[in-house]
DNA sequence: CGCCATGCATAATGGATGCTTATGGACACG
DNA sequence: CGTGTCCATAAGCATCCATTATGCATGGCG
């Protein structure tokens, strides 16, 4: 910018006026400060704005057509501080760029953004599913501006708070011996305990009280090993065994009666969900807007 | 305008860079004045708009927000700085505004002013015909930028200069006694002299010249006073007598063959059509252009 | 024409602003 | 942990800008 804002302001005082002592008076200042900041401007364009005579100030052709051209930069200015104003209120808008790993990822989370949308038009939702890693990173390199994931190593530059605890049990066909029932850590022996890969929340969970309880996963020996949730899920609903996890993710099943849940004398398995944030980042109006939405539907 | 060009600069720079000190390196000043411009700048507008985490600097929403708007105040600008440069060469436009007295109003003017805006396409022009005290008036009210009148009182904020010699002469029919002869002013009395009314320029020469040959116009004893000089000229291509005036008026009835001249012994009439100014005005490009033009075809 | 009022230009001066230098604190990396 | 980088802050100085005082030009009036 070569122009300065406050010469560009008194020529146009002067030219709406006529006068630079009129001019001086609506900006506050004297005449004479008018009169060098017009005359600097002059110098800076190199070219006359101004015809003085007498009594009477008139822009000349070139003063007339920089005149306009002021105009519209003082109401692009003027556009743009309101927008700036306005930035704090209305209605909410860009894009919210969400990171969730799978188990949040395929249940609470795209409820949440769905509906949070919904409510708020302007806003456009980008969720991204990766490995707990992946998300805390991207995260961190700002790409992200929120990530919700299960446990997760400490990374720096970024800061985690409690999202959600999420309630971990054992689900089992509808009509299943255990359906509804208080079993024993024994009576699993003899079932078919299917479980996801290592590395899923879930499984790190179980195994986390199991060992607290003196068991190890293996000691159940479990023959299905079934990658991530959704797999587990459908092999249950099929009749095909029973297996620990998230009762978010069955909450459909429950309601629907295809699936029901039990609970293991000893176990209390519950994982916490994570919402992860950039360390130093300052927080767009919609990411704290469904913050404090999707806490309040969680309770 | 409310917001520093220089720090506005020093922002956009560093949202650039994302970085204070390449940003003032850009701007060729020290790291801290950009680190104040920019403080100053996001006190103003009451809000953050850079996050300082380490080694990024990275916008906030509303930081965001004002880099795009002043991305767009820049293109203004620099738009407007290329017109103002531009404003002095390439093609003309605007208005040209032209008052005339009735002489050369409807004679040499109109010519002159087609001939130019022919071959300046960008310029629209603006004539009017008045009496010469009133195109003189308006002139130095800067209502007209250029004034081409007869003899004029002088007038105080205008500026005269010589534009073009009118000669006049007497007109007849084509095949009357008088063509084409010099005759002595005797032999006017005979005839049927047809004169304009009061005020116009061609009838204060006739009377001026008169004068200084030692005669009256009314000596001259006309019967017929026919306003202005097409009413004169009408009279005599109908031939019902002869009449002074402008030969500029009549070239295109000369060339035609529809009337004739004559001289008269002891006369010589002429006058000289001012160029009016408003003295302390700027010329605009078309107005300095239209009058070089002029010139040259006037010769 | 002369006088007076008005209004812009210019010079001198003082105060405010803005930039620089020096330094401290925070962060990232090896 | 030590080092280097980078932004923030404090202190000091130079520059800039506005004010006051004054000169000059123009316009209006008697």
């Amino acid at each position: 910018m070569l122009m300065d804002t406050r010469q560009l302001a008194a020529f146009c005082a002067v030219v709406e006026r006529k006068s630079f002592s009129q001019a001086a008076e609506r900006l506050g200042v004297t005449q004479p400060a008018v009169s060098l900041q017009v005359r600097s401007l002059e110098k800076r364009l190199g070219q006359k704005l101004l015809d003085r005579s007498g009594r009477r100030v008139e822009p000349t052709e070139a003063g007339l057509a920089l005149y306009r051209g002021a105009q519209r930069l003082l109401a692009l200015e003027g556009q743009l501080l309101d927008e700036l104003a306005a930035g704090s209120e209305g209605e909410l808008s860009g894009t919210l760029e969400v990171g969730a790993s799978t188990g949040p990822g395929s249940t609470v989370v795209p409820v949440l953004l769905c509906e949070f949308q919904r409510e708020n038009a302007g806003v456009a939702i980008s969720l991204s599913i990766s490995d707990t890693q992946t998300v805390v990173d991207r995260v961190a390199e700002r790409e992200l501006e929120l990530g919700v994931v299960g446990a997760a190593r400490r990374h720096r530059g970024v800061a985690f708070e409690l999202f959600l605890r999420d309630e971990v049990v054992l689900a089992c066909p509808p009509g299943h011996r255990f359906a509804g029932k208080t079993i024993d850590l024994d009576d699993l022996r003899d079932e078919q305990l299917i479980i996801m890969q290592e590395g899923a929340g879930v499984r790190q969970v179980i195994e986390d009280e199991l060992r607290g309880a003196g068991t190890r996963l293996r000691d159940l020996e479990p023959r299905l090993e079934l990658g991530l949730q959704e797999s587990a899920r459908s092999a249950v609903v099929a009749g095909f065994g029973v297996t620990f996890i998230s009762r978010a993710a069955i909450e459909a099943d429950l309601a629907a009666g295809t699936l029901a849940v039990a609970r293991v004398k000893g176990l209390d398995p519950s994982r916490e969900i994570s919402l992860v944030r950039s360390a130093g980042r300052s927080s767009t109006r919609a990411a704290e807007a469904f913050v404090a939405f999707a806490r309040a539907k969680l309770g």
